[in-house]
DNA sequence: TTAGGGTTAG
């Protein structure tokens, strides 16, 4: 891409390469014929009185500057050294260009004008070409400045940084440390943001070394940019560390750290964070709104989302394209798909994003139908699908039992739409077939795939062996699922409940052997419920909640109950190598029987339970909830991993497949 | 003269 890379200095004092750079100008449309330059002529051209009115004549060329130079061509032209261009009307001509060729032009007139000593104006020189993503001219003019200052480097680095090449980024940052150079809180912020884009925590790290030793770490810019950086990368303790030492936390930090939770699985801490921040008495903008939106729509909390939703009316903030788009996919996981709609509707302008969000908010509730209806009004409207709308729509196939729309949309995306299926895609599709029973189509379609099989893909096709209770399939799509994750226990337990399930105790108990002899990671899980505008927290056996007594003994009562409408607890559910008792024992501990029982206490009676949990929601939980909601007579609402869970009058509205 | 944070699936 770029004719030279990096050569080591830092200050440079080598003479510009007038030749090149004037080569270029030899293609430009000139009027004046005797000044045309021909490739040969162009390095022998010294008189830079001429240079400057070739450049002046080139830039004359065009009418949108033409004007401009109308007073410096009625001047007498001289020398460049008793130079009378004001530097002014460079930096004006380059602020209006509005591309390359225009650029070209202006950098022409700076060099005729004997102005490549002046910082002010060629870094200004620098950063159009970067502006105009033209990193290849930003570079070449860069390698031949005779000098450079902080705002040059930065103005490099930053360059590719935002275009995401961090190679380059990389390099001209380490030619910076080469040079002596002190990175400075511009540069530092722009290697950082690459460091989070790729979720290089060495490099950050390494960064951070540098911040340190520059003495920058209090810099707000700095500060922010490392925490998002932590953040992004998963260490949020780091950041928050980071983040509570800022003596003045800005409104861009606090919605760095407040995005940072909600991406890293604690929502609730985010919004935390929010209260503090207004009591702090900073004021809200539109994009950490969007943040907050977003945490909500991750926390699955219905009543802060309907908080948040008036707060961004006082704000009198209007729902643009992404604001709109992240409130659409709040209310929908937050179990409302109708506010959801209300949103969408009440939209001035929506784009794939929006469309997409709102087809995928229909399928996580069940409504594949209504997801269906939307695709030809998104077409209609002049939207394009993507293979995100497409994934969104299968999804929706699937969990609606569309099996025959879902199939004709797989065989045209390509045709039609120009979108190729992925292994997402082939996913959807395994699960729609899957669903219906239709397993040796499943893994016809696995086993033609041109595409590269993922654990998702073999996941589905499994999940579809153990409704239908196809055992030897099972195992073949076990082998490759655990080839590829070895570590991830779900899987075992899937398998191992498939053998339960057809009484095959021996391989059943050799999984659960493998389970014990492995140690795993296991992901702990949570569940949330919201009660009276506040979130409590459960996880499996907890008793840190004030009213743990109380859950407890309803839980007892509840079970027996339960038992006697016919609810049997499946300890196949339950790892632990203890008898059956205790294994019943410890399933009404599991985490969503925990959040019912508070909420079914905590709230009048007929009150709809929405309760969300970050893993899938256990199958013995899933059966609990039915009874539950015919013996309680309450609609519960569960967001799980997957999908939403209507149940209502002992069934759910995933058909028991999920 | 050069800066940062935001939307859809799985």
């Amino acid at each position: 891409m770029f004719p030279r890379i990096f050569s080591n200095k830092g200050t440079v004092q080598k003479p510009l390469a007038l030749g090149s750079l004037f080569l270029q100008y030899s293609c430009l449309p000139c009027t004046v014929p005797m000044l045309k330059l021909k490739k040969d002529q162009t390095l022998l051209i010294a008189n830079h009185e001429r240079l400057r009115l070739l450049s002046i004549a080139a830039i004359a060329n065009t009418q949108e500057t033409s004007l401009k130079l109308e007073t410096q061509k009625q001047k007498p032209l001289e020398s460049h050294s008793s130079l009378h261009v004001d530097p002014k009307y460079f930096i004006s001509a380059l602020l209006n260009c509005k591309n390359i060729f225009q650029i070209k032009q202006v950098h022409a007139q700076v060099v005729a004008n004997g102005l490549l000593n002046n910082l002010f104006v060629t870094n200004k020189v620098l950063y159009i070409y970067v502006q105009h993503k033209a990193l290849g001219e930003a570079y070449a003019f860069f390698d031949g400045m005779r000098e450079r200052d902080s705002v040059s480097w930065s103005v490099m680095i930053g360059g590719f940084a935002k275009a995401g090449d961090f190679i380059n980024c990389f390099r001209t940052f380490r030619q910076l440390i080469r040079c002596s150079v002190q990175p400075d809180n511009y540069t530092l912020p722009f290697v950082l943001r690459v460091c989070r884009d790729r979720m290089d925590l060495l490099m950050g790290s390494l960064v951070h070394d540098v911040v340190l030793k520059s003495g920058l770490c209090l810099d707000q810019f700095v500060c922010a940019a490392l925490v998002d950086m932590y953040a992004k990368c998963r260490v949020i303790s780091d950041a928050r560390r980071l983040f509570d030492n800022m003596p003045n936390k800005d409104l861009v930090t606090w919605t760095v750290m407040i995005g940072g939770y909600a991406e890293c699985g604690n929502a609730k801490e985010s919004l935390v964070l929010f209260e503090w921040m207004r009591e702090e008495g900073v004021v809200p903008d539109k994009i950490n709104m969007v943040t907050v939106v977003n945490a909500c729509a991750k926390l699955g909390a219905m009543h802060k989302a309907r908080f948040v939703h008036d707060y961004i009316c006082r704000l009198n903030f209007s729902f643009d394209v992404i604001l709109g788009t992240a409130m659409i996919d709040m209310y929908a996981k937050c179990g409302s798909v109708d506010c959801a709609r209300e949103i969408f509707d009440r939209m001035l302008e929506k784009n794939v994003i929006s469309w997409s969000a709102m087809i995928a908010a229909y399928g996580y509730h069940g409504q594949g139908r209504k997801a269906l209806d939307l695709f030809p009004m998104m077409l209609s409207s002049g939207i394009t699908p993507n293979r995100i709308t497409f994934v969104s729509l299968l999804y929706a196939c699937s969990h609606a039992g569309l099996i025959d729309e879902g199939l004709q949309l797989f065989n045209v995306m390509w045709d039609e739409y120009a979108v190729r299926p992925d292994v997402k895609h082939c996913t959807c599709v395994v699960d729609l077939l899957g669903r219906a029973g239709r397993l040796d189509e499943a893994l016809n379609l696995i086993e033609n795939m041109t595409v590269e099989k993922d654990e998702g893909l073999w996941g589905a096709l499994l999940a579809a062996c153990r409704i239908h209770k196809k055992v030897e399939l099972a195992e073949r799509a076990a082998k490759s699922l655990l080839e590829l994750q070895p570590q991830n226990p779900g899987h075992y337990v899937l398998l191992s409940n498939i053998y339960a399930n057809a009484g095959r105790w021996e391989d059943m108990a050799k999984i659960r052997k493998l389970m014990t002899e492995r140690s795993f990671k296991k992901i702990p899980g949570w569940t949330w419920i919201e009660v009276d505008n506040k979130i409590h927290q459960f996880n499996v056996g907890d008793k840190s909640h004030p009213l743990s007594k109380e859950i407890y003994g309803f839980l007892k009562s509840m079970s027996e109950k339960l038992e006697l409408a016919g609810y049997v607890p499946d300890t196949n559910f339950v790892l632990h190598d203890v008898d059956e008792e205790v294994k019943a024992g410890i399933l009404y501990t599991h985490s969503e029987k925990l959040a019912i029982a508070f909420g079914l206490i905590a709230t009048p009676e007929g009150t709809p339970l929405r309760i969300t949990k970050n893993l899938r929601v256990c199958g013995d939980c899933h059966t609990f909830i039915k009874f539950v909601s015919a013996i309680t007579k309450r609609l519960i609402i569960v967001r799980d991993a997957n999908r939403f869970h209507h149940f209502n009058k002992g069934t759910c509205s995933c058909g028991d497949y999920w």
